[in-house]
DNA sequence: TGAGTGAGATTGTCGGACAATCATACAAGT
DNA sequence: ACTTGTATGATTGTCCGACAATCTCACTCA
């Protein structure tokens, strides 16, 4: 009964299912940048009242995901190619101080985690399918947030994530895609775990910083060459 | 008519002014951390309906600032010693990375902005009222999170900050603040300046990192010595 | 003593209502 | 043809009242 296992919590309050519906919808894309939405539609769409729609819209905008233009709607927010330079900047920063914040603890549960995850992470890349290695990258960000633990920061990251999700997906399926690049990435990963387990501070923040930045050039790369119509169109602005 | 003059925009919404209120209340410590309020009573206060005024306590849950109990009424969030450490390393990794663009770009308007307010300090600090200085540094800190010019950055900056706000104001005027430190701290930030001045990011980073790294130190000595029951209390636990 | 029970307080959610604001199309006048 | 003005519709901003769901806590009864 020592609430280590809270199991089959009442089902979660209706303003939160709404939330991780949008909030899913959006970064998986089904909601296009720039994509005008209204209240009215989004309620009879989810079979709610204004009253909850609106708590979690004023959610969704203060995580950056949709922005509210005063009468006239929400939309969602399409950012432009500075915004994501800075997200991925920021990115950067954070992750490596998770990194670091993880080293300096070295908590053993949270190291098994990271390992499990990093193996799934080699299985995906293995099989080959972007989809897998997607999802799996992504439980692999997820332990190794939060196995600083600090829930601040894993929140921050995860919202930061979440706006440059889009992107993420873009570097891994698209065409021009830098041959190698998975190979490395998956490196990459293997050295910040190392690093980590190592007990390294300085060591885990500099792998964790090392693979943030190469996956942001990379991404950033396939944004802004081609041609500026196509990194915008990739961002969203032409989605109407 | 390039738009550079959209003076006197229209009355803020009621949300705006009900969401800066109860910010206000809550970073100034009139509402104290553990505080219990209820919607009812906020509502009567403020004399605005529950629907504003619930959207407004989501944003400022997800500003971190109240923690919202179901079933129980919205709290003034009271954090623990541990997770002000936390945002103080993230406060640090975060500031790194602005006074780092700051010194990137040097955008000489905010240059300018940035030394009247370093001046500002200075005749604070001379003037020896830590009211002063504290509002002083808030301006110098908030040129500073916007001079690299990314909006995400000084938004995620002014969050955090808003967080920890209460627990500067302990460190500049806590009896046992360390003899020297206000000085030692206006000479930082001096260093600050001319590190971002320079325009060598490194240094920059270096230069604001570690002025951020002593206050923390400053301010988690001051709550964490003495004894534990006045270190909780200083974090808002023992007030009920 | 202890278990159950019931009242009260508070949030969670809904629906309707009306004002304020904005965009658009259309008409009118020059 | 071009500008000005106006009407109209769409959408949000805000308020109100209602009721269910859940938690707390004191109280009663075995």
């Amino acid at each position: 009964m020592d609430g280590k296992l809270t199991l089959k919590r009442t089902a979660a309050p209706v303003r939160e299912q709404v939330l991780e519906v949008l909030r899913g919808e959006i970064v998986e894309g089904r909601l296009a940048p720039g994509q005008r939405l209204t209240e009215r539609e989004l309620t009879e769409m989810l079979g709610v009242s204004r009253t909850v729609l609106r708590e979690s819209l004023r959610q969704l905008e203060s995580e950056g995901l949709v922005s509210l233009i005063p009468n006239k709607g929400p939309v969602v927010r399409a950012l432009t190619i500075e915004e994501a330079r800075e997200l991925y900047r920021i990115r950067e920063s954070l992750e490596g101080l998770a990194a670091r914040l993880f080293a300096e603890r070295l908590d053993p549960s949270q190291i098994a985690r990271l390992e499990q995850a990093f193996a799934q992470v080699e299985r995906a890349y293995q099989s080959n399918a972007p989809s897998a290695v997607l999802a799996a990258k992504n439980t692999f960000y997820d332990a190794m947030h939060s196995g600083g633990g600090s829930a601040a920061l894993s929140k921050m990251l995860s919202t930061v994530l979440a706006q440059i999700w889009r992107w993420r997906a873009v570097g891994l399926a698209h065409p021009r895609r830098s041959a190698g690049r998975s190979a490395e990435s998956v490196a990459k990963l293997k050295a910040v775990v190392v690093a980590i387990k190592s007990g390294d501070g300085d060591r885990a923040e500099m792998a964790a910083r090392l693979e943030a930045r190469l996956a942001a050039a990379e991404v950033l790369r396939i944004l802004a060459d081609g041609d500026g119509q196509a990194g915008n169109e990739a961002l969203g602005q032409a989605a109407v």
